[in-house]
DNA sequence: GATGTCAATACAGATTTCTGTAATGGAGCC
DNA sequence: GGCTCCATTACAGAAATCTGTATTGACATC
C-alpha cells in the first residue's frame, strides 16, 4: 500500500475525515495535509528535495480564497505543477464536482488516477479509490460509470461557448455580431449566430435565450 | 458542556470530521450520526421517548437525494421537526451555504442558534460555535457579521422570485400572466409584470432578461 | 375633504428575437 | 466538369421584449 500520501483540501473538517478514513481503513499513517495549494506544493517540493516522495495526492478542485493571496487556486493548478516535477505521481480527485463533462475532463486532460465524489457513499468510494490506483486501476466514481450521460454529451466549440458567454451577458445579436467582426470571428452575420442559437436550442430543448441560458449554467458550462 | 449531541450530514467524510473535532478539541463522546433527515429524525425521536435527550443539533442544510427516498430532504425540514417536539433544543448549521440571505433566514425564521460555513477555518469556527451555544449566545459566522454586504443587499419578494423562475424556464411575459391570474396571485397585468422586472433590471444592472437571468443563477438566488 | 404617494394597469412604438425560405460558395466525391 | 453536402449569408414577417407615458384606485397624511 501506498506508504506517504498528500492530502490537499481547503476544508478542514473534510480534511480530518480524510485522515481518519485513511488511517482507520487502509492503515496509511504517514500523511501530511495542506489547506491552501501553495502549501500542498511546497511540502510536495520539500519531500522530493529530501527524496521522500509522496506517491499519493489526494487532493481537492476548489479552494477559497482568503486573506492569503495564492499563485495556485485550483487543484488543476496544482496538478499540473506536481505532474511536471514528478509524472508518476498517482492523483486522486475529491470534490464536489459532479457534472460528467468536468470528470471527463480530468481524466483525458490531466490523467489523473482516481476520482471521488463528495457524498454520501465518500467513504468506501475513497477506500476503493485508493486501493485500486494502488494496484494500478484507473477508478472512475460509480456515478460516471452508471449514467449514460457521459454518453450523449452536447459536443460545443468554441464558437457555441463564445455565444453563450455573450449571451448571458446581454448582448443581442447585433452587439455579438459586431465584436465578432472585430475579433475576425469567421461566422459572424447575423443569420449565422441565430442559425447557432436555434441549434443550442434544439440541443438543450430550450424555449428561448433566457432559458437556453438558464439551462446552461445549472449545468455548469458557463 | 453538553453530553449528548445529534450530527445530521450526508458527506461521510464531513461526518469523521465533525464528530473528530467534538471528541478531540471539545471532550464530547456521546455523539449519534446520520447520514439521512429521516434517520436523525428517528434517532431523535427514540431518545426523546427514552428520555436520554440530545441537548445540541448539528445539521447540514442539504442532502443529496439517492435511491432511499425521504421525507424530509433538507436540514430545514429536519429542524422544523425536531423544534416541534422539543422545542428548547440547541441547533448548529454546518452548510456550505455563504449567502447572507439564506443564512439571515435560517436565523430569522428557524431561530437557529449558531452557523459554521464549511471553510478553511470550520474547526476553530465550529469550537467556538458549540462553546457559545453551550453558553446561551446566538453564534454568526464570522463571513456575515464581518460582511456589510448582508445590509446592501437587495430584497426579493416573493413574486420577484417567481417572476425569475418563470422567466428562467423560458416562459413568456404573456404566459406568465395566464399562469399568475390562474394561481390568483395579485399584479399579474402584462405591463406590471414590465415594471417589475425593469426594477430587476435596474437593482442586478442587467441589460436584458438573459442577463438578468444569468445574474441571479451566479448569485445563487435560482 | 384635499393632497400626495405608490402600485397596478393600459397602451404605444421602437427594437429585438425567433423562425422560416432562399441564395451563395467551398469541400469532397464520382 | 458535374454533383451533393453543408455552412454561411441574406432577407422577411410574426411574435416578444423593452421603454416610455398616462390613467386609475387604494391608502395615508394633513
Amino acid at each position: 500500500m501506498f506508504s506517504k500520501v498528500l492530502v490537499a483540501e481547503d476544508y478542514e473538517i473534510a480534511n480530518q475525515g480524510i485522515i481518519k478514513v485513511l488511517n482507520d481503513k487502509i492503515g496509511i499513517h504517514n500523511i501530511e495535509e495542506a489547506k491552501y495549494c501553495d502549501d500542498a506544493y511546497l511540502k510536495f517540493r520539500k519531500a522530493h528535495n529530501d527524496q521522500e516522495v509522496f506517491e499519493l495526492l489526494i487532493t481537492d478542485l476548489s479552494f477559497r480564497e482568503d486573506h492569503k493571496p495564492q499563485t495556485r487556486t485550483s487543484g488543476i493548478d496544482l496538478i499540473k505543477d506536481i505532474r511536471s516535477i514528478q509524472p508518476d505521481i498517482k492523483v486522486i480527485v475529491y470534490s464536489q464536482e459532479d457534472r460528467p463533462d468536468k470528470i471527463n475532463m480530468l481524466f483525458e486532460n490531466l490523467n489523473i488516477n482516481g476520482y471521488v465524489c463528495k457524498g454520501q457513499h465518500a467513504i468506501q468510494e475513497l477506500v476503493a479509490c485508493v486501493q485500486g490506483v494502488y494496484q494500478g486501476d484507473t477508478v472512475w466514481p460509480p456515478e460516471i460509470t452508471n449514467n449514460s450521460a457521459a454518453n450523449t454529451m452536447i459536443h460545443l466549440d468554441d464558437l457555441d461557448i463564445i455565444l453563450l458567454e455573450e449571451l448571458s451577458q446581454g448582448f443581442t445579436k447585433k452587439e455579438i455580431r459586431i465584436k465578432l467582426k472585430k475579433q475576425n470571428i469567421s461566422p459572424n452575420s447575423e443569420s449565422a449566430i441565430d442559425k447557432r442559437v436555434s441549434k443550442l436550442f434544439d440541443d438543450f430543448k430550450a424555449k428561448n435565450t433566457t432559458h437556453l441560458v438558464a439551462i446552461v449554467k445549472d449545468l455548469g458550462i458557463l
